[in-house]
DNA sequence: TGGAGGAAGTTAACATGTGTAGTAAATTTC
DNA sequence: GAAATTTACTACACATGTTAACTTCCTCCA
């Protein structure tokens, strides 16, 4: 009989609780998303370029929106295929590409907006206002805390 | 010019504040894991049955581990080739799949389970206890209070 | 100054995520 | 007791996660 040793609850873990967290609060955006064909990745791509309000660089870019320079690569592909973003070598070092929301993809975030923000205040007011509020904080300094490695 | 309307902003909001907390958890485990040649996904397959301590179907299981039963599917192929879990049809309902840790299953996870639990108990030293716990309290509450379809 | 070393981005390969459709067994309904 | 429904799993298609290899370009220093 091999026994294993003791170990916290299986659902009480904390990357199976902000998994589940985070599972919760995507079910009430990917409708929206869906009816936009756009993917919860498209999207927090096209989200960044908006707050950045101006051109980033790829690898700038990957680390706001938490993904990796390969799967960036692809969707930033597709994203330029459908005219959302406009990508161009930043001409003070070659080796760096400038991504751009075009004008269609700002109209496209123009347009769900809107709904988006309207489910974001059906989260709130489901949790409640302030503990929405400490819940953000709380992560926000569990990011800043817990980081290994604060790149 | 296309203006967006207010939207808050793309780092504060609270999937991206919960997908930027769990790759900086995550950040502890990917090593450990790979060093045993396990994808997250199936380390949480692995962690499910362990607790469940008992064999579970593929739906329970999909559940808890927050899995697809696609992907569940495919990840039980890949354990049952390498023998960590064994695969059986419910005799007493025959549509059911169930699901079981075999022993070599259950050393695979003894021997992860203390590293494992180290690395837990860093985070807890980092972030602090009782911050720790006050967030997975958040977390759990927010899944109770926020799941638009609680299944 | 030019070549070594490093940085940025892309491509490739494989596994998983996500959604839709299909299949088989059990249950329900009449 | 047979058709319709339900339940669970499987198959497939496309997108992303992850790692490694590769290309191009920049930096820096012997």
């Amino acid at each position: 009989m091999t026994s294993v040793p003791e170990m916290r609850p299986f659902a009480e873990s904390l990357p199976m609780a902000l998994l589940q967290a985070r599972e919760v609060a995507m079910r009430y955006f990917r409708p929206l998303l869906a009816e936009h064909d756009l993917t919860e990745q498209q999207w927090r791509v096209l989200r960044a370029l908006t707050s950045a309000d101006d051109a980033l660089d790829a690898g700038e870019l990957a680390a706001r929106t938490l993904l990796l320079a390969p799967s960036l690569s692809r969707i930033l592909a597709h994203l330029d295929e459908r005219g959302f973003v406009t990508r161009t070598i930043d001409p003070t070092d070659q080796r760096r590409t400038l991504v751009e929301l075009s004008p269609l993809g700002a109209k496209q975030v123009a347009q769900i907006a809107p709904e988006s923000e309207r489910l974001y205040a059906e989260i709130e007011a489901v949790f409640g206002d302030g503990e929405l509020h400490a819940l953000l904080e709380s992560l926000h300094q569990f990011a800043r805390k817990a980081d290994p490695d604060p790149s």
